[in-house]
DNA sequence: AATGAATGAGGCTTCATTCAT
DNA sequence: CATGAATGAAGCCTCATTCAT
């Protein structure tokens, strides 16, 4: 029922999220300032002036390619703090596969570079993205540790720490990997490995 | 009379200083990509073809600036080994006093975000960013858990570990300062803290 | 009903030859190096940057230009070979005329003019001049030549001869019309005259 | 009694000269408009700005070189005139000689190339050189074709002639060499003399 | 819905030329 | 006499964006 709209409707429902996808190609290759208009809608097969049906500017699609993210970065907040067993560490180091599962493959680490180098002309974005994305992953964090302290593996000084620190090396990896990685590679699985010993080690030898 | 020089001489020998540190000014305000020559020449105080009797682009212009921070860079990491007694903790704490003043104070996050930005279209200032200062950091930190080892402070399997991952915060603080912090404020000084106890308390938990 | 095309397209197909010809006259005008694409543009009645929908570099207009000419050129040389009868002074006087046809009446001066001052720096076009041009007229006046020996109107000898010299005074005369006729007028019609004479004269002289 | 001027002197009256000087390599390897002072001043060895104590302008510096290179061009007519024996051939053949001597080996060819491609901006110089150079090569053919009427090796009819048609060739020739050379060399050797040839024998064989 | 045509704003860079020593 | 420093004018080119079909 739903594959019965005839072509034409699909194909305009479908073109924001084509464009979307051939901006974030676009920008991960060229980085958002050298982006144009022009390699974007040759990469999405459409032409220039079609972009502007649909968004205004080029932020307009970045910040659409943005929010676009936010659905899926719930859900996996959700998935994260919906496992039910396990200890501290566990739990620590799927939440840190997971964020680096994002952040390696892509569309994460593209905003975050995109924000890094042009945030201060796009405040809202800015704060949406700390909002809808980096907040989440803290707010996870934070149950974890807060769980870890109610089943007595955590110490209650636990509960005061500033929780980015935790998740620093992950974003550090990211970025890295992006800009530094091919003058000096950085083996991802082992690094992500040394991030939760870190975080594990230090926050159970407090107890 | 040692200050008749005549001051078109003078100028002349402090201008590359001058743009450089204009050009500074105008990176961290507007980006590397939005920046112009016009906007530094401004800033300068000089016209925009004065700066071509000094630099032939824009990007060596950036090239200079983030050559022209290295010997401070290098004397910093001779001051951190150089240092005599306390323990690791104490060490660790003074280095990364000192990579945070670096990283809060200027200069260097400059770099970083417009590394992070543009890096991938200036292969050649990456690999000398990271040959020059960041492996700096990595050796001074890899001598400090060396000598921890040494006294015994810090079991012999800390050796084997990327020090990257030890430094991860500070950069994420750097560059969460220049991008979230409006919107999400970071104790600078609380999470430098933090940094050093994770870091700290994870080692020592394992000896 | 066949003119109910959109404005908007027949303009689009005739742009480029539009732009071409408002480019040869600001060349003939103001010489290469000192047209501006603003200059163009106005002489086209369209902006400067819709040039670039059409070329790449003010060179490459002047190869466009260049090329576009070609076919006539072509054209005139098989009109003057395909003519039937008469003897080597009437084909040579025909030929002659037609060359200074094409070099007074303009294109083909304004392209030798743009070459010795600016051949040095595109040699490619140089050789395509010389090739699909140049020879051209070559090859006529060697037909001629060979077909005045074979009549017996001219003798065996003239066959070895550099035909260069028997174009030369066409050239030059076109030249010296750009650059010093203000000066010092020349009688085009007599100068062509005393140039057929001059090659007729000493070719049958020599029989 | 000459050299006992200071050396400062000595140097202050050579400058211009070789000002000039450099500034013919420029024009020659480079072209007029694309030339830079800058390129001149290197060339000279000296700096940018000391052209300007002995020229106002780029063509004022032209200007001066083909203004130093008269004397020697009238002393060139004098020689051709001033010979004294042999038959319109041989006086031909050696003016012809001098002519491609001047044209092949430098300046002569520079002027013209330039004053091609620029003279349109330079009427007076045009006026100039047409007048003190060109109009006296032009005698000199008159002048060699009066004496050849008079000796009765020519017909009277080759009085009313326009000389600049027996001339021709040369300058063909030495704008050949600087455009088409590469892609199609001239021999020289071989032009001049169809080049006299050509003249001669048209010239004799109307008695 | 889609697009080809067109343009204005703005960036980098070059160069002849002036200034002050 | 000579020059290093500095600049304004001007050119080429890119790109986001609007217009008209």
């Amino acid at each position: 029922m739903k594959n019965t709209l005839p072509p034409r409707k699909r194909r305009k429902d479908a073109r924001p999220a084509e464009i979307i996808a051939a901006a974030l190609e676009e920008f991960e290759v060229r980085g958002f300032g050298r982006s144009t208009l022009a390699g974007i809608a040759k990469r999405a097969g459409i032409s220039r002036t079609t972009i502007y049906l649909y968004f205004d500017t080029k932020e307009a699609i970045f910040e659409a390619a943005i929010r676009s993210s936010v659905e899926r970065a719930i859900d996996d907040v959700a998935e994260i703090a919906g496992s039910a067993e396990g200890d501290f560490g566990t739990f620590f180091a799927r939440a840190v596969d997971l964020i680096y599962d994002r952040l390696v493959e892509g569309k994460a680490a593209v905003f975050m570079k995109i924000l890094v180098a042009e945030g201060q002309f796009m405040p809202d974005l800015v704060a949406f993205y700390r909002r809808e994305i980096l907040s989440k992953g803290e707010a996870a964090i934070g149950a974890l540790i807060a769980r870890g302290i109610k089943t007595g593996e955590l110490p209650e000084s636990c509960r005061s720490e500033d929780v980015r620190v935790f998740m620093a090396p992950a974003i550090f990896a990211a970025l890295w990997l992006r800009v530094f990685d091919k003058v000096d590679p950085l083996d991802i699985e082992a690094f992500k490995q040394a991030h939760v010993r870190l975080v594990v080690d230090a926050l159970r030898g407090r107890a």
